[in-house]
DNA sequence: TTGCCTACCTAACGTTCGTTAGGTACGGTC
DNA sequence: GACCGTACCTAACGAACGTTAGGTAGGCAA
């Protein structure tokens, strides 16, 4: 008595557009400055279907945090099968997160953004996948023993390529380039 | 026939108080977080107050950025009168912009937090000013001959920079030693 | 054929938004 | 004592907000 595929992949999908379409509005104008009427004008539906697919407004802005840190951790996964060493490591590491940001829709980028500014109640329910993330880094700068304090490291670690949100040009810049940039600024100091 | 000493301060110190808690409340909840009735309420009178002393909620926005980059530009010449060289030149407007973001009010983190998803019409009046801002860092960065491309390198350092407004404690921490260490992870090749 | 579920819809709710109109109380000027 | 500008106020405007109630059209199941 299982629902039919097609269902589940229309039900599906339907969701996955007003998260694509939220995740972009919300990097554009934080959350407080998205409307639901403008959400669902994209999506092609009125407002009021929105609660077809979610219980409420902070419920949608949730599921694109939410997202933005699956992104950023498949992107993780996807870089530690590469089995770098060392300086390496942290390149390839680097790349990783600037392809969460850059190159697996605005989710990541939403959530970098404008998660500091989200309601409460919304920050609150995805924390604990925020610190799950955040410990990963952690333990790879503890691994790499770099000169600088680790909790330090990682924060303007974080805050050089999160920061590149503001101005890289997906379009024209190359993201090789960037993550070398960055790995070699904060790498001073590896042991091995 | 000038206005009274006293009416002049009154007027400033009112407008004064409607930025302050307009600085502080964009930065906690973002500019369209951010309702007018709000900001009269922390300061004390009625919403259409405010329009006895601002023509719109986009010019009290305007005026908190503008006045985020006054505070930024003060601290820089503040920093640039000490006089250092070489790597110690760095050291000391890295010190001087964190000063700027924690030391003098919320203006420059509330501008380098929500200015890029203000409304455009602020955004455009407000960029001359922050080019300027980002003039003195180019041309200060020239000057130190780093091996990272210049453009790349102030953007990443002001990541890093401003990035320390999502978890520095002004109380706790010691904004000497961030900058110490924030200017060491930059500094790899200046020349003299 | 009937009935149910899904995915939307229209219409409207009460609230809040930025903003305007038109006061009032008061300190200083003539 | 009449007058005027300043710094606020109350009251209200239309528009937009998140959300709810109650449809409807179409597909699938029995």
């Amino acid at each position: 008595m299982a629902v039919t595929d097609t269902t589940d992949l229309d039900r599906a999908s339907a969701r996955q557009r007003i998260l694509d379409v939220t995740a972009a509005l919300v990097l554009e104008h934080g959350v407080a400055g998205v409307a639901q009427r403008q959400i669902a004008e994209q999506v092609g539906i009125k407002a009021a279907s929105l609660y077809h697919h979610f219980a409420s407004k902070n419920e949608i802005v949730e599921a694109v945090f939410r997202q933005g840190i699956d992104v950023m951790e498949r992107a993780w996964d996807d870089a530690a099968a590469l089995g770098a060493t060392g300086r390496d490591r942290l390149a390839v590491h680097v790349r990783a997160h600037l392809s969460a940001l850059f190159e697996n829709g605005p989710y990541t980028a939403a959530h970098v953004t404008a998660f500091r500014t989200a309601p409460v109640e919304v920050r609150e329910a995805v924390v604990p996948m925020r610190d799950a993330y955040e410990a990963r880094w952690t333990d790879l700068l503890n691994e790499l023993e770099l000169a600088t304090p680790t909790g330090l490291s990682r924060l303007t670690l974080f805050g050089a390529m999160n920061a590149a949100v503001e101005w890289f040009d997906a379009e024209r810049g190359n993201l090789d380039e960037l993550a070398e940039i960055i790995a070699r600024q904060f790498s001073e100091g590896v042991m091995r």
